[in-house]
This record gives structure tokens, C-alpha cells and sequence, in this order.
DNA sequence: AAGAATTGTTAGCCATGGCTAATAATCTCA
DNA sequence: TGAGATTATTAGCCATGGCTAACAATTCTT
């Protein structure tokens, strides 16, 4: 028996191209690089999240205690644990057994620095007219995916549009 | 000998919150909510990825073969393959051993839904003055986190702001 | 100071989404 | 048509980041 074959597909004519797919504006190359960059960005952004809420809780509260992390987080506190392991191998933060959660000054630069991108996206959603609501809820998660040249030009869109404030 | 205890944090006055904290604006509870949208978003966004992906192909090219999409989204075929897999459970795509990658009737929705709402991303950036190479490598990660409320929001905002063309 | 409540730790589980290496099927073309 | 090139599959590995349940330490309250 020979093999089957698929329906030959018809070559698709210039004009057949997807308005919109995004193939149809760059190399095979280009786009597995935006791909890989953002695998990249999702390697880092629970790092950054558990980070930014330590340095929080700190600066609001005089310490950092696993369990509010969790509560804040939406998280267990097994997992803030096993999470709070992980940083400090990175020399993010220190902790002792039993104690609450410090910051090292890499641990502090990497939080400083997420906290300002946060407030960046925070201002630029309500300067476009976003809800409160929604623009604390979305930039929680499109902070970890904005190059700088995207972060100067919403900072420069909130600067002139700061409506009320 | 007894408890070690910890230098007992200065209960932050009111005038020593850190300016932008996020635990500043919210409760505990709202906070994690926001937490729990992103992680639900982040199960999501490699599914669109890839249907998205297969409906590119098969539009432009005629057909969606593993390796080309395993070339595009920078991941060894091995991966895809899992991945086909899992897509197939859910009931996204249709495969047969060796043979190409068909969608799904519901598959198709998810890509024409994701292809719109990276189009709408791409123009936004674009109408906000970002560079052509910027606005694509953030678009695919941007993409996964606006909200219904956001992405009209953005739409609006390139409508009246499309600057060349 | 004891008991209760809270907080932290550990073990073991799971799904996701990557990888390499080995093997198998299909396809191309000389 | 058959050999070599390409493509697909499978097995087995790994890190991440969740979870529950059992238990341990600390802290609070009386
Ligand atoms: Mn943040
Ligand atoms: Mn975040
Ligand atoms: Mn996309
Ligand atoms: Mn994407």
C-alpha cells in the first residue's frame, strides 16, 4: 500500500496572505527571537512579583512575613517557602528560619526597579482612560513584558496626558 | 535560653509609605485576585501562541507542518510535538501521525481571536510612536495580559491617532 | 506559664513546557 | 526505484511554580 499524502495544499497566492498574521512581517529568525525573549521575561517575573511585595510589605509594615506574602500573592505559604529558598540562592533576599524576609541591595535595586516599571504602567492605563480597576489588575501582568523603549514612551504619553491627576 | 526575636519593625507611620507600592492601594485580597487573573492568563498565552501560529501557516503557506512551527517559536519539534498533543485534547487542532496540523472549528476562533488582538497590540504600540522592531517582540508578550476594557482603549487611541498611513 | 492561635517548614505530589538522543516514517530526486 | 534528506515520534530528563497534609516553632492571651 502506498503512502497517504495529504491534500496537496494550494500554494497560497500573495493575496490569499492573512491581513494580520504575523508571519506574513518577518523571518522565521525575528520571530523565534521574540518568542525566546519572552520565555525569557516569563523566567524572571515570579522572581520580580515575590520581590517588589517583599520590599511592600517592608517599607509599609516594618517587615516581610511569608504568610502576608502568600496572602497578597494568592499563594500558599508552602510555596512562599519553597519561592523564598530560590531568592535567596539568587542573593536576593536573607532569611532565617522562623524569622521574616530581609532584602540584600540586589534584592532592593531588583524591587526599586519593578516598583517604578509598575507605577509606570499604572499612570500611563489611567492617563489612556482605563478604570482603576482594570489598569491595577492588567499592569500586573503586562509590567514583565515592556522593553525600555516601550516604558519611556508611555512615561512620555503620561507626562503630557496627566488629565486630572 | 529564649525566643530570638527580631528587632521589632518601626510600625510604619503614615507618611513613610513608599510611594507606588501596590499594597498601598489595595487590600490584600484584591491583590491576589490580580495575582490569580495573571497566572490564569499565563496557562492561556503558549496555547494562543501556538494556534495562532498554526492558522498563520496554514493561511499563508498552505499547511502547518511541526518543524516550521517548532522554527518560528524557537522550540525543538520534540516540544511541538507534546504541545500537538495537548492541543488535541483540547479539542484546538486535529492530527494525524506524520502529517500536518489541521484546526479545530474552535481551534480557528481562538487564532482569529488571538491574531485580532495582537493586530490591535502592533498598532497601538506603532500609533504611539514605538519602532516597527519594538512594537512586534513586545507584542507577543504584551498581548497575553490586556483585558477587554484595555484593548478597546487601545483601539480607540490608534483609530484617532494613526499617524502615516 | 500554659494553652491556643498563628506562622513556618518539610515532604511529596502534580502540570507545564522546555530539552536531547534515538528511532521511525515520509519525501525528494538522481 | 532506492538512497539520502527531511520530518515526526518517543522516551526520559529537568526546572518552575503551584498544591495539600503533617508537623514544628513562635507568639499571643489569659
Ligand atoms: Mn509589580
Ligand atoms: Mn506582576
Ligand atoms: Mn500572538
Ligand atoms: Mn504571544
Amino acid at each position: 500500500m502506498t503512502a497517504m499524502t495529504d491534500p496537496k495544499p494550494a500554494p497560497a497566492t500573495k493575496d490569499s496572505t492573512a491581513k494580520g498574521a504575523v508571519s506574513a512581517h518577518m523571518s522565521a529568525a525575528t520571530q523565534a527571537d521574540h518568542f525566546r525573549q519572552v520565555r525569557r521575561a516569563r523566567e524572571t517575573e515570579t522572581i520580580e512579583d515575590y520581590v517588589e511585595l517583599i520590599a511592600d510589605l517592608i517599607d509599609e509594615t516594618g517587615e516581610a512575613r511569608a504568610v502576608e506574602v502568600g496572602r497578597r500573592l494568592g499563594v500558599s505559604s508552602a510555596t512562599v517557602n519553597k519561592m523564598v529558598a530560590r531568592l535567596q540562592q539568587l542573593d536576593l533576599v536573607t532569611a532565617q528560619p522562623y524569622r521574616s524576609i530581609f532584602l540584600t541591595d540586589e534584592g532592593r535595586a531588583v524591587a526599586e526597579k519593578s516598583r517604578k516599571r509598575h507605577h509606570t504602567i499604572v499612570e500611563f492605563l489611567l492617563a489612556l482612560g482605563i478604570s482603576e480597576k482594570t489598569a491595577w489588575a492588567d499592569a500586573e501582568g503586562l509590567e514583565h513584558h515592556c522593553s525600555e523603549e516601550t516604558l519611556e514612551a508611555f512615561e512620555r504619553f503620561s507626562k503630557t496626558n496627566n488629565v486630572g491627576k
